[in-house]
DNA sequence: AACTGAGTCAACCGCGGCCCC
DNA sequence: AGGGGCCGCGGTTGACTCAGT
């Protein structure tokens, strides 16, 4: 045994009236109103100070990841589903890092939105979740679905946030005549009551960048013009998405259809769907019998909706 | 209505790093 | 230098919820 372990052994037995298991309405309230007071720190000693069975350990658990005041509730929106998937790609489990960069959310909930949904995604299409396999997929299937959400709710109307964005950065048609590789849209997946069909650009730069139109950018061209710059450091939380201008490395030559990116499109003939998707350009097609063609047949492809 | 299995998330645990003595 | 205390991080657990049967 450790000397660690043996040290938390007999803190264990001299402090056996320690509570543990989950806070109670006082307890919370204890501790918010001392760290009101005192401010927070010093967990072995706050704990002891405010009177709280507790340890130090669990008292700063508690505090950062419950009772902070400006800790957000609820869904992570798609915009902060893309940043995680992002830094994630960067950093690997650096949770409490790329919490930094997720004003609001704790280490704790990214790590466990990245074990329960990523990771189940990864376990249905059975690839690791840490492997390049998966992320390819990540870059080539999730973020994409993740940018046409944030579009849909950013521009209410067909126009407003796209000409915002067509102003911003560099000019369309910079973009346009540097482009290297791009998403296509399969025509037999639209249907007439769809939102006008975007197509996802990357440039030489790796840039991401989506439009209606490739061949005559219209006004609402959707560009992604600015590098993601991320500091390891962050005074402040990146303003990517304030802004709407972002960019994300990507996997060249992907190809997929941004209308029928989630489980609506997936939950439909699986040799249907397997001719909607150009994965010819995926080197981790071309292994064994083709784990995105099983995936398909499992219906559970990227299922966007439940994240 | 009761049961069950899957999903979610708050909380705990072990470990490593840093600081102080 | 090294031992002890504290803090923070990442991994894991288990209680709870909810949807499906």
């Amino acid at each position: 045994m450790s000397t660690i372990a043996k040290r938390d052994l007999s803190c264990n037995e001299e402090e056996s009236e320690l509570r543990r298991g989950p806070w109670t309405l006082e307890e919370d309230s204890l501790l918010i109103h001392y760290i009101a007071r005192h401010g927070e720190g010093r967990w072995n000693m706050l704990a002891k100070s405010a009177g709280l069975k507790r340890t130090g350990k669990s008292c700063r658990l508690r505090w950062l990841n419950y009772l902070k005041p400006d800790i957000k509730r609820g869904n992570l929106t798609p915009q902060e589903q893309l940043l995680i998937l992002e830094l994630h790609s960067k950093w690997g489990n650096r949770w409490s890092k790329i919490a930094q960069h997720l004003p609001g959310r704790t280490d704790n909930e990214i790590k466990n939105y990245w074990r329960t949904r990523v990771q189940k995604q990864a376990r249905q299409l059975n690839i690791e979740s840490g492997s390049k396999r998966f992320i390819d997929a990540v870059k080539c299937f999730w973020m994409p679905r993740l940018l046409q959400k944030m579009e849909q709710s950013n521009s209410p109307s067909p126009h407003s946030s796209m000409t915002t964005m067509m102003n911003l950065g560099n000019s369309g048609e910079a973009s346009m005549s540097s482009m290297s590789s791009s998403f296509n849209i399969n025509p037999s997946m639209s249907s007439s009551s769809s939102p006008p069909q975007r197509k996802f650009i990357m440039d030489d730069a790796n840039h991401f960048s989506t439009m209606s139109n490739p061949i005559n950018p219209s006004p609402d061209s959707f560009q992604f013009s600015q590098p993601l710059e991320i500091s390891e450091h962050p005074k402040s939380p990146p303003n990517v998405f304030e802004n709407n201008v972002c960019s994300y490395p990507i996997q060249d030559n992907c190809y997929l259809d941004t209308n029928n990116y989630g489980m609506e499109g997936i939950n439909m003939d699986p040799l249907s769907a397997m001719d909607t998707y150009d994965f010819s350009q995926f080197d981790f097609q071309t292994a064994g019998n083709g784990w995105m063609l099983d995936s398909m047949g499992d219906s559970t492809l990227w299922n966007m909706d439940a994240m």
